[in-house]
DNA sequence: TACGTTCTGGACGGAACAGTCAAGAACCTC
DNA sequence: GAGGTTCTTGACTGTTCCGTCCAGAACGTA
């Protein structure tokens, strides 16, 4: 019918998820979006509408594939249930200790920035935070179930404390890493948890 | 010798630091400044030079003030160490809560937004973190030779743990807060401290 | 091959941007 | 009150910004 796109969104949407991710919403021009697609301005602007919008798109696809991938590590039979939710908190402790650029998660970035002025990104930070808390409590159940961590706590308040250290691991990792090494920090959440 | 400044320098660094605090570094242009300010341009460029200039003083001038309330809630005898801690905590946890702005905490902030390419406010960040983990370790030191908090576990692997749970406290709460209730977080970090 | 449709690239307009500067105002000292 | 110095105001420059638009290219269909 007509001609066709020449360009691959999927590679595309990555490379401004990039751009917006290395140097924030407001530090990034349409310019520089240009210049990391190799796109023209009219491509952009029809295929993605405006610059918040094309900001939306890619916050959301990076919101969905994070809750997946957190989804992949944590869910599972009840039996290696403590083993996968110890291997995901000191995986995110090590990933962010060897993020040398600090670009950290996307995810935190966003809602740092624009929480406060942006009711879309507002909702949907406040919606990924949610799922991912009720993702690590499937797991704190599971592990309960199996008999790694005492019965008798409440699975959705440790996944909220498990929650917190991990976005906390994550902002100091910004401050470039260090304090008494995030690693130790994981560690010590799992140390701290009730064991049966 | 010569005409003084018609401004309250203060005044006008805690009206610059409230605007940068509100839409951020690069959200911000110096005429948002000027407006916050009522200055005009000449006096904000001949007082505290650029705006990276400026914003590099707000910044130092926040991380200073929140060192130094942090101290003044921790700091004391032994004998009330644990509860000086617990009132922290669960301060934090509240103000964040009812934070209904969203704007969070400026070294949050501008620590997610600039650390990666800004190694100014990177270095004076995680030097504010550290100094926050030193005081809360010390804290916890206290608490421990009171005998509240388990004389064998180290002060500062649990103070790395707090200072974690306090800044993704932070975190979740840009996100509109509620992930089972800041308050929560902040409880279940108190009670999974291994007690005597 | 000819046509209609959609995509592409870049030029363009108007607004906003950071930072400079000069003319005049305000003050202190003498 | 006169002189010298610093501060203030706001106009100005040149750049960068976002978003639109159009001329031409690329394709599917007939």
């Amino acid at each position: 019918m007509a001609r066709p796109r020449s360009f691959d969104q999927d590679a595309v949407l990555g490379a401004v998820r990039d751009q917006f991710w290395a140097t924030g919403y407001a530090g990034t021009s349409v310019d520089d979006i240009r210049a990391a697609t190799g796109l023209g301005k009219g491509s952009l602007y029809g295929a993605f509408g405006d610059k918040h919008n094309l900001f939306l798109r890619v916050f959301d696809d990076y919101c969905t594939a994070l809750t997946e991938a957190v989804r992949q590590a944590l869910d599972g039979p009840d039996a290696g249930a403590y083993g996968r939710l110890r291997g995901h908190v000191l995986a995110v402790a090590d990933a962010t200790a060897s993020d040398v650029c600090l670009r950290g998660c996307l995810l935190a970035k966003a809602t740092a920035e624009l929480a406060a002025q942006d009711t879309a990104v507002a909702a949907r930070g406040r919606q990924t935070f949610e799922a991912l808390e009720e993702l690590i409590a499937s797991c704190v159940a599971a592990a309960q179930r199996a008999g790694d961590i005492k019965a008798d706590s409440d699975p959705a308040r440790l996944a909220g404390l498990l929650l917190a250290v991990l976005r906390g691991i994550e902002a100091l990792g910004k401050g470039g890493s260090s304090p008494s090494s995030l690693r130790a920090i994981a560690e010590t959440a799992l140390a701290v948890l009730p064991r049966p």
